[in-house]
DNA sequence: TGTACATCAGTGAACGCGCGTTCACTGATGTAC
DNA sequence: TGTACATCAGTGAACGCGCGTTCACTGATGTAC
């Protein structure tokens, strides 16, 4: 029996590729953006494969939103202790973090939420349920840095400003986008922290 | 020489009637969701007679932004003029028609930036920069609802607070979607228009 | 008012293409003795 | 250690399908006289 701790075989390896290679993919150009061949190239493989791997593309692009919310999650936390240990408060380095000019550039690696959004509501049942944990997640995450005695009203709000401004700025573009950040930036951490946040 | 004060001939009101479907369909079924020959059959033509109106599938999507901006706007505007009438500060009654319940159920008939957002800076130059003008006719809209004394970059961000509110509520669906809407307007009007502002 | 003709909006078959999915096969890996 | 065989991950051709786009044609509308 192969467990959990056992050393990933080939097959296993694979999959992690493609995964990986999907999570890219979808926060990229979308749910509809990027075929199943074009996946499986990126991962070093031929699409004939694919389905020893995923009973279909939805589960597939399951797995994906899974990893890339665990993918930028992590980054996310890293960085946040990084701040915090420099003094920062915890919720003004969440938003210099999530808000961040270089998330501009591109979708690629950053939250699936902000990357997703307006798609998420169309998706069939399988992938519409994993969206919905993704949200929940990613609004837990912000109660989790907001300053004490706020509730999870106030982190829903808080976490509609970041993914809506995320958005907003990626649409408009460099120069008005980046505009549009800062001033998120400050309004949030004005709003919700205003003693212990940096205003850098 | 046609004027723009003649009455519609035959092909105008095609036309019409062609955009009008197409702007439903975009905002009920994002960019790629609905193809050319869905929108003409619900125009009640066939799909061979596209290219007579349009010179591509994009350049349709660019009129049917416009559209549904037009029409949603100025459904807006009627409603947000009742309410004032009725003593609502104009900016809680913006809120409270931006995220009315009633939007939950279908982007269909709604603002354009909150049914398409995250797609948006995914699209060809001509969509892309009909999006950008999307974006900022929306958030002028905001800015002129704000009590005065308030700027652009206040405009900004809730735009972005409430866009990315509608979004993330149509993800979770009808029960917490709901509590998350109400949960967003509290905080916008608590905010930006505390005095003038109904509860209800 | 009626006829002959020109214009033009709309039809429906066809195109090339890329998609998700299937499947017979290959060739590398692992196991038995 | 070496040989024979079984397992199995990955290959690549093929499928049916729906898409955006093109085009020869039809039939209704409008114009000339």
């Amino acid at each position: 029996m192969a467990s959990a701790s056992d050393p990933p075989n080939r097959k296993q390896l694979s999959h992690e590729r493609i995964v990986e290679a999907a999570a890219r993919a979808i926060r990229r150009s979308g749910y509809h953006g990027v075929g199943v061949a074009d996946i499986m190239k990126e991962a070093g493989l031929t699409h004939g494969g694919f389905y020893a791997h995923f009973a279909s593309r939805d589960a597939m692009i399951v797995e994906a939103m899974q990893h890339a919310s665990r993918d930028s999650s992590s980054t996310m936390k890293m960085r946040i202790s990084e701040r915090v240990a420099r003094g920062e408060g915890r919720f003004a380095a969440l938003v210099h973090i999530y808000l961040h000019d270089d998330e501009l550039a591109g979708s690629e690696q950053g939250c699936i939420v902000a990357a997703l959004a307006s798609e998420m509501a169309r998706q069939d049942d399988t992938v519409l349920n994993e969206a919905r944990r993704r949200v929940n997640t990613l609004i837990d995450a912000v109660r989790h840095a907001l300053p004490e005695g706020n509730d999870g009203a106030t982190a829903e709000v808080a976490t509609a400003t970041m993914v809506g401004a995320m958005q907003l700025a990626r649409t408009l573009g460099a120069k008005p986008g980046r505009a549009l950040l800062e001033h998120t930036r400050k309004a949030l951490i004005a709003r919700y922290e205003p003693v212990a946040g940096h205003s850098g």
